[in-house]
DNA sequence: AGCTGGTGTGAGAGCGCTCTCACAGTGTGA
DNA sequence: TCACACTGTGAGAGCGCTCTCACACCAGCT
């Protein structure tokens, strides 16, 4: 029930006593324009409040508008995790000198069924999917609109014909071990991320291969959801498993921080009788006691491959089906 | 350059051997389709990969399909500050069940023409404004093109005709400052936020007239600018003026967590030496050693009740024109 | 047989805009 | 003087969709 109609067009042409093509003009700054009518016309738009109708422009000259950033995960988790914080805070930026808008789809992981409502209601022009897990089926309806996608992480299914952008989350687990076995740690356990998660395998991977090619024991496995209440169960029953423990690879910095909370809450001291690695290189990293040693996760050049990923293929230009970002070791007092 | 052009309901409709009017019921769930038809467009559906065209059916049907959340702020802050990101989620949380898309407009706060541009642009039904400076021009630009809008937190200029939700920031301050000196702390300092903004003017407001009516003095205040580390410049300032500080209201968490590091950094004890008092009851109070004594602000509410008086006022319903919240004091160890 | 009402479907208008095309008006050079 | 380009403007088609209206068809009644 629009009471009041917006004014149009056609109601600015009318006011400013030209015709709607010469308004339109003038709104969209074409040159051609005489004087007289250009004024007239601006004079209309301010007396009126005149906004263009997005949609109908959109309709008839079909550009890129909008992409979505997709995250299955509850609205809470994504703006209190520190790294969808700081993906989100890169996707925006390299955004922000582009028209193109920025829109949010969120929702609970098991349920993704709104978000794939999302998807195929046309609501948006594009896609970058963020924390894929296991069971969701966005790629299906990604493949079956044919709407143009990126994935930050690699898609659990493997190649599922959608470009992705990835940190290589093998090598970072095995840089984490290495640190951890070169300072001459010999009980290393692991807390992994949620084990639906691609990034989560191939971390486990990574630290699992270097222990073993450095004859230790890889059993001391956990597995959390990359909470950081997730990150203190995990440790305790690490502990518990075995109180010799003398390091540990935690796959997120805020299950680290929570970790090593609860590491002193049990008064061992780290690093000295533990040390800790933790993944991400998350601002909570620097500020926590010890600074935290952590594995890079380079976020904005993450959020930024994406994004051009994205933008190519929106203007229907070949990309790259994968990219793997390389990450490194930042070490701290932690380990 | 659509080189492929997307399939539109009249390639549905062909391949189905309908009509365009009867591929539309089926893709609008309208009962009264017979099933051989029904089931031959959703089946061409699929395999053409159709995705309705937003705009032409907003175009024809005009309904609410988005809401901006717009901050003048960089997009780091946004995404940091907790206070902003507690609010996004809220807005978020409380808009997911509709289908009303939430567009986030951010931009520095001294440059608001980007934001400015968006929204004249069209690009949303309606506004929800947050953190709203003294100079930047957003309400003229909602005034004139009567874009349906609301602030959360009352609006530098006044009552300009758009309206808002907030807190009771004067009473807040009052309370922080009542606590204080109600336990026994005579050389009480503030730290506020940006003097740019209503709500630190009220907040320092409130603080400085409670102090007046106990007899103590007003003078000591220093501004910060809501982050983390303008509340570590503000205290210390604050001590060289007032070494005998013996209590302090911060006008936000962030500020006032950095604010205690700070002076535990310079060997004062918190709350025995120095009571602080902070605002927001944002989850690092709970964190941080000792746990913050803080004013609430109801987040949730403030975004709820946001959410609400934006979509009465697009369905052209009478709304408030103001609505404050009430606040509380939470008080933890800090002071 | 004719009438009524319900059901499924299609034709076509029109949402607000952009853009092509045509054309009037004004110089400019042969 | 006429042909020419160039500039500013308007008429009108059409983007993809929804929705009204009309109508064909069939059942069940008189």
């Amino acid at each position: 029930m629009p009471a009041k109609r917006l004014p149009t067009l056609e109601d600015v042409a009318a006011r400013a006593g030209v015709s709607r093509a010469t308004a339109s003009r003038v709104v969209n700054a074409d040159p051609r324009v005489g004087r007289l009518a250009r004024e007239a016309v601006q004079e209309a738009i301010v007396e009126l409040g005149y906004r263009p109708n997005r949609n109908a422009r959109s309709l008839v000259r079909p550009e890129v508008d909008s992409i979505a950033v997709v995250v299955p995960e509850a609205e809470e988790t994504v703006f209190s995790d520190p790294f969808f914080a700081a993906l989100l805070a890169a996707i925006t930026q390299s955004l922000a000198d582009s028209p193109v808008q920025v829109l949010l789809a969120m929702g609970q992981p098991g349920d993704s069924q709104k978000i794939e409502r999302y998807l195929r209601g046309g609501y948006t022009d594009g896609a970058i999917v963020v924390s894929h897990h296991k069971d969701d089926h966005i790629w299906q309806v990604l493949t079956a609109t044919k709407l143009p996608a990126v994935y930050v992480g690699r898609p659990y299914a493997g190649d599922v014909g959608i470009p992705y952008v990835d940190v290589d989350n093998r090598a970072g687990g095995a840089l984490a071990a290495q640190q951890l076995v070169s300072t001459g740690r010999r009980r290393i356990g692991t807390i992994t991320g949620a084990m639906d998660m691609a990034a989560s395998e191939d971390r486990l991977a990574g630290w699992r291969e270097q222990l073993h090619s450095a004859g230790l024991d890889a059993g001391l496995v956990e597995h959390g959801d990359f909470s950081a209440a997730s990150g203190a169960v995990a440790i305790r029953r690490l502990l518990k498993r075995e109180p010799q423990l003398d390091g540990v690879f935690v796959a997120s910095d805020l299950m680290a921080v929570a970790a090593v909370h609860e590491l002193q809450a049990a008064g061992r001291k780290v690093p000295e009788e533990i040390a800790v690695v933790g993944f991400d290189n998350s601002q909570a990293a620097e500020l926590t006691r010890p600074p935290l040693t952590t594995v890079v996760n380079p976020v904005t050049a993450l959020a930024g491959t994406a994004v051009k990923l994205l933008l190519r293929l929106l203007e229907e230009q070949p990309v790259e089906s994968r990219v793997i970002l390389e990450t490194k070791l930042v070490r701290r007092a932690s380990a």
